[in-house]
DNA sequence: AGCACGCCGACT
DNA sequence: GTCGGCGTGCTC
């Protein structure tokens, strides 16, 4: 409880390894005022058992009532940078997650997890009935081990001396810690660790830059000299030497003695990337997503806070990465989807990286070839600079792009076919892009009618031969493949709407001695497996590489001449706002990989939609034609980037228990937009998928004139819906998509 | 999330 | 009696 004093008292907001929104609060003892710092963690009571939790803030009032002490300062030094600690913070606020739900991109996770760190006797010393599960399991398992081994081993986890741990034990009456099972046996194995080497490469490469590209160079290089924030926007088409610039602006960051963080929107990309770097400058960058083991991403990020690593490459994570003199940030391909994380934090990297740059005061550099709506259009208001790279590197022209229709009864049209067919006689490689996975999306009886459907989710089953299951993409359900219709026992089954599979057994039928590779989810599961498909298509040990969109983002295939997109408008009928931009961005991205070597490359395009503008201009290698187009239509619909987008999900268990809940929410919502003439509200309604995973989904979307209105609204709303209780809320779960990379 | 409590029915 | 399943409530 806290007391009432003359002197002001402090408080500590911590962040709670717990996926609840808003800080926890905490008075800070006499004893500890110095101790308590931001960036420190700390244990705390929380509820009826103990958390650690970061020091986010100090501060001298407290809202809440309650309110109890720190138990004990964990940490000598703050572990985590004022910097990183910051952005976290502001995350946290701006995409309304549980900061404690950013805390495991900030610390390493096992520093954080009270549970498998420590479970204290208190327990056991209470009364017996009130004794945790936890507790008995763990006092049984070490009442077994000698009671000496418990301190060391708990002190080689927390990273302290015994000397210290008896401070502790001693400052708060515990008298015993105990280890869970998972830490004895992650302490027991550790091993002698190397030092993680910047080992440099033997093979450096000088360039020339172009015109262009040293235009691009010059223009961003004053902003990194004087550690001035500014967003640069560089629209280089695909194959126009965009890496060139960015080793460019690293080594001038470097030369001043800062360092550099990239982005990349998936780890296969990052991994390109650093391997594109290290050849450019000499220097070894330091890869970190979260694709590793702990042990690893904690290691890398102890050579990242050493100072040691000057160029850090990571997937949207590596947004945090610890590096202190940080003076430039490069999000390559700016406007992928990927780098909005859809689980819990919902967080944009592009965007958390622009946060990091006018905080931190310096350049920040977007980059892509189809950039996204929003960046184009704050270039365009002048908020951003433009740099744009017309031309491919080395004099290549841009592949030639032909549109056809499709087949009715094939996946590989007549035009398709005989372009497969001569760039095989080539010895040329190629590349097929359909944009889903499986042998047939949907499966019908041809006497019934009979469908086959997920029984947890509103979706049909996708065929998959290889395994003989249908599955659903969803929520990975699985049943046997049917031979008969459950309803009439008919044997004709309808199989519609190919995907992966179905391309690669009519190349397997069409071209039998060409060696094809297919790669997407089913065949990539296993770690490595698509670096390894990417090796071998470089090592032509392949002529043709079939693939879902995963093939079309920023490889460089130099030997691949043809491309062909299979169904490239199916993306277009998905009931979603960014429906035409994906579209476009995919079309384009794929064609892309056409022509990057000493050949000229050659697009073919199977579409019912040619005269959709974002075919058209795709065709075209067009991307103003594009905006000019787009544009128009989202202000007349108001989507971003005229207006800011949240979209509230809510997730009931039963249709009547979130129907409920949706007539209270219809209520307060039609308050909020009363009560600002700057906000709009739509739906509540189903969502696209209405029920995934047994569970029933709405959504509704508020939209605003900037982010702070729509977060006045979004706080309105959660502000109102926190306060219901359980049984009022029956059970429905409700979320915040701030910035959305979709609506559906 | 993760835990504890309390209210049920089922079983030694 | 009492064991255990799950619906509810709570964490500064």
């Amino acid at each position: 409880m806290a007391k009432r004093t003359n002197k002001k008292e402090t408080f500590a907001k911590v962040m709670i390894p717990r996926p609840l929104r808003g800080f926890f609060t905490y008075s800070v003892p006499d004893e500890m005022q110095n101790g308590v710092v931001p960036g420190k963690r700390v244990l705390v009571s929380f509820g009826p058992r103990k958390a650690i939790g970061l020091v986010a803030e100090i501060t001298h009032h407290a809202e809440v009532k309650n309110i109890k002490p720190i138990i004990q300062v964990i940490d000598d030094a703050p572990v985590v940078a004022p910097s990183v600690l910051k952005l976290a913070v502001w995350a946290a606020e701006h995409y309304f997650e549980p900061p404690g739900e950013f805390l495991p991109l900030i610390v390493p996770r096992d520093k954080i997890e009270v549970d498998t760190v420590v479970a204290i006797h208190e327990d056991l010393t209470e009364k017996p009935e009130t004794r945790s599960k936890a507790a008995l399991e763990i006092y049984d398992l070490l009442e077994k081990k000698g009671g000496e081994r418990r301190l060391s081993l708990l002190s080689a986890d927390l990273g302290k001396t015994q000397k210290d741990l008896g401070k502790i034990l001693s400052g708060v009456t515990l008298k015993k810690f105990f280890i869970t099972r998972q830490v004895a046996r992650r302490v027991a194995s550790r091993g002698n660790t190397r030092p993680y080497s910047l080992a440099t490469s033997q093979k450096y490469e000088p360039v020339t830059l172009t015109d262009d590209q040293q235009k691009a160079v010059d223009t961003i290089t004053p902003y990194i000299e004087s550690k001035k924030f500014k967003v640069n926007l560089i629209h280089g088409v695909t194959g126009s030497g965009k890496t060139e610039i960015y080793a460019s602006l690293a080594k001038k960051t470097l030369a001043i003695g800062k360092s550099v963080i990239f982005l990349a929107p998936e780890i296969a990309l990052a991994d390109a990337m650093s391997r594109r770097l290290e050849r450019r400058l000499n220097i070894k960058p330091v890869v970190i997503h979260s694709d590793m083991t702990p042990k690893e991403r904690e290691k890398r990020l102890s050579v990242i806070s050493s100072g040691e690593a000057k160029i850090v490459v990571g997937a949207r994570s590596a947004v945090f990465a610890p590096l202190e003199d940080l003076g430039l940030i490069v999000v390559d391909e700016e406007h992928d989807g990927s780098y909005k994380q859809d689980t819990s934090p919902r967080y944009n990297g592009r965007d958390v990286a622009i946060k990091r740059g006018a905080m931190e005061n310096i350049p920040v550099v977007l980059g892509a070839a189809t950039p996204s709506l929003e960046s184009y259009y704050h270039a365009l208001a002048g908020k951003y600079n433009l740099l744009e790279l017309k031309h491919r590197i080395d004099g290549r022209s841009m592949p030639e792009v032909m549109l056809v229709k499709p087949d009715k009864d094939w996946e590989i049209g007549e035009k398709l076919h005989s372009a497969i067919k001569t760039c095989l006689e080539k010895k040329e490689q190629i590349l097929l892009f359909i944009n889903r996975r499986g042998l047939a999306r949907h499966i019908q009886c041809s006497l019934c009618g009979y469908t086959f459907e997920c029984r947890n989710c509103s979706l049909s089953l996708v065929f998959h031969m290889n395994s003989k299951t249908l599955s659903c993409h969803t929520c990975g359900y699985e049943e046997p493949a049917p031979t008969v219709c459950p309803d009439c026992a008919s044997t004709d089954l309808w199989m519609g709407g190919g995907g992966s599979e179905k391309v690669e057994r009519e190349i397997a039928d069409m071209f039998p001695n060409a060696r094809v590779a297919r790669m997407d989810k089913d065949t990539t599961v296993k770690k490595r497996s698509s670096a390894k498909i990417l090796e071998s298509v470089e090592n032509r040990e392949v002529d043709i590489l079939i693939g879902t969109q995963m093939v079309t983002k920023g490889h460089d295939f130099p030997g691949i001449t043809l491309v062909g997109a299979i169904n490239a408008d199916n993306t277009l009928h998905i009931p979603d706002f960014r429906a035409s931009e994906r579209t476009f961005q995919l079309i384009t991205q794929a064609g892309g990989r056409a022509g990057r070597g000493d050949s000229a490359g050659r697009v073919i395009i199977q579409t019912l939609s040619a005269g959709h503008h974002s075919v058209e201009s795709a065709v075209k290698h067009d991307f103003k034609a594009f905006y000019a187009a787009e544009a128009p239509l989202r202000k007349a619909v108001g989507y971003p980037p005229y207006v800011r987008l949240a979209v509230i999900r809510i997730d009931a268990v039963s249709e009547n228990k979130g129907e409920h809940f949706i007539s209270r929410a219809r209520r307060i919502l039609g308050r909020i937009e009363s009560e600002s003439p700057d906000i709009y509200i739509l739906g509540p309604v189903e969502a696209v998928v209405f029920k995934v995973r047994n569970r029933y989904h709405w959504r509704v979307l508020i939209k605003a004139k900037n982010h702070s209105t729509l977060s006045w609204g979004v706080r309105r709303f959660f502000g109102e819906t926190d306060e219901l209780s359980y049984a009022e809320r029956g059970g429905v779960v409700v979320h915040c998509d701030m910035d959305p990379a979709s609506v559906m």
